[in-house]
DNA sequence: GGAAGCTCTCAGCGGACTCTCAGTGCACAG
DNA sequence: CTGTGCACTGAGAGTCCGCTGAGAGCTTCC
C-alpha cells in the first residue's frame, strides 16, 4: 500500500512517515506542492495524504491540478482547525476525506485504510477473439479456457495482432509496434514469431487465428479462426 | 448473555453494571485496558462495551490489540462529546457501534441487543493460495496448517504477491510496492528474496507457488503451485 | 562488545530466448 | 505448365535473464 504523504512540517511529517512505515504502508514523502504534483503524475500511490498549507502551491491548487490531469488516487487532506478553509472546501474540491489538525496516528490509519478499500481495482482489460483471450493487466493468455505460456516477444506480437484484430497489419508495421521503431534486422524474425505462435495458439487446437494475407502482411480473425 | 464492560469511571461502572444486570445480561467489569485485554482474550463475551479514556491502554489501542489477535467479538465505544475521537472514529478503528456520553440506559441495552443479534464482525483479511494462508491482521503466514515465520522483507513480498495473486507481477512493480518507490539499487534484490520465500514456502512442501515468468516477472499460482 | 539475524550487493553460471541464415514449399501470374 | 517471389521451416549461434552461493554492512538483542 503505497501512500504519498505532502507535508513541510519537518517534525509531524517525519513522525508520521516513520508510523506508517511501521503500519505497512510504503511512504513517500514531498515537502512542497510542486513535488506532489510531479510525484503523484510520475507513480502511482494507493492513496495521497495532503496538507493544506504548503510552499509554492497550496494543497487546493495541487488538488485541483491532479484532477485535471485526470489522476484520481484518493486524496486525504489534513485541514488546520483554525485555518481559513473548512471541511465543506476540500470536499467540493474533490477530496475524499479530510482530517483536523492535531489528528489521532491510529485515526488516520484507520482512514487511510477505508480510502484504499472504498477505492476498487479498476476493471481489467481482456481482450478476446473468438475463445482466445488475452488479460492484459495479468498478461496471460487463454483458449479454451486452458492458460497458454508465451514468452515476452510471442506475448508482445499477439497482444499487438490482437489490438488490431479484424485488420491486415504488415510486417513492418509490427516490427515498429513490437520491436523498435528504429528496428532495422531481417523483417523474417517476424515470419518466425508468428511460427512460433501458431505452435502455442493454433496448431494445439486446430485453428488458424492468425491468417496470412500474402504480399500484405498477417490478420488475427476476430473470431478466432 | 455476557457482557465485557471496560469502564474506569467507577459511578458510572457501577450504575451501568447493576442495570445491564437487572437487564438479563451477565456482566464483568474491569476498569483499565490492560485488563480488558486479558479478559478480552481469556474469555469469551457476546459483546464489549469499551470506553475510550482508560488508564494504561485507551480503547482504540484496546479494540486494535483485541483485532489483531483475532478476537472478532462486538464492541460498542462509549465516547465523550467534547473528546479529540468522534463517532466516524470509532467506525473507522472497527467498533461496531458507539455512544456518546452521557447516554440514556435503555438506548445502551437496545444497541447492545442488537450487536448481539447482529453477530460479530466479518473476518479480517485473510489471503489464501492453495493451502498457503496469509493473515494479514496477524501477519501470520501458514501451509499445510503450519505456520511459517518470515523476516518483515521476506513477509512484505509475500503478501504483495498473494494481493495480486494470478497476477504476473514486474520486479519493477514489486521494487516500488515492497520497497520503496525511490528505490534505485540492484533490482536482482527481488530475485533474491524469491529464493529466500521459496525456500520456505516452497521448498519444503515439493511445490511451487512462486512462478517465473521470464522476461516480465513473477506470478503467484493462487492454486498454491 | 559480541553474536545473531536481516538486508542487500556481487559475480559466475546455465539455460531460455531472440534472432539470423539458408534451404524448402507454395501461391500466383504469365 | 513453369518461373518468380514470398512465406515457411529447422538448425544453430549469441545474448540476456534469472538463479545461486558467498559475503559485507547494519541493526538488534543479549
Amino acid at each position: 500500500m503505497r501512500v504519498l504523504m505532502v507535508e513541510d512540517e519537518l517534525r509531524l511529517a517525519d513522525t508520521v512517515h516513520r508510523g506508517l512505515t511501521d503500519a505497512g504502508f510504503v511512504v513517500e514523502l514531498v515537502h512542497d506542492g510542486e513535488n506532489a504534483v510531479w510525484a503523484a503524475t510520475e507513480h502511482n500511490y494507493d492513496v495521497i495524504v495532503l496538507d493544506i498549507m504548503l510552499p509554492k502551491l497550496n494543497g487546493y491548487r495541487v488538488l485541483e491540478l491532479l484532477r485535471a490531469r485526470g489522476i484520481w488516487t484518493p486524496v486525504l487532506m489534513l485541514t488546520a482547525k483554525d485555518g481559513e478553509y473548512d471541511q465543506t472546501d476540500a470536499f467540493d474540491l474533490g477530496a475524499d476525506d479530510y482530517l483536523t489538525k492535531p489528528f489521532s496516528f491510529l485515526v488516520l490509519v484507520a482512514r487511510l485504510r477505508a480510502l484504499i478499500r472504498r477505492g476498487g481495482p479498476e476493471r481489467p482489460v481482456v481482450l478476446t477473439a473468438g475463445d482466445l483471450t488475452l488479460d492484459v493487466a495479468r498478461r496471460r493468455v487463454e483458449r479454451d479456457g486452458r492458460e497458454i505460456t508465451l514468452t515476452p516477444r510471442e506475448y508482445g506480437l499477439l497482444e499487438f495482432l490482437m489490438r488490431h484484430r479484424g485488420d491486415t497489419v504488415s510486417k513492418t508495421e509490427i516490427l515498429a509496434g513490437v520491436w523498435d521503431p528504429a528496428f532495422d534486422g531481417d523483417p523474417n524474425v517476424v515470419e518466425v514469431y508468428v511460427r512460433y505462435l501458431r505452435k502455442k495458439i493454433d496448431t494445439p487446437y486446430a485453428r488458424h487465428a492468425i491468417e496470412t494475407i500474402r504480399g500484405m502482411g498477417y490478420r488475427l480473425n476476430p473470431e478466432g479462426g
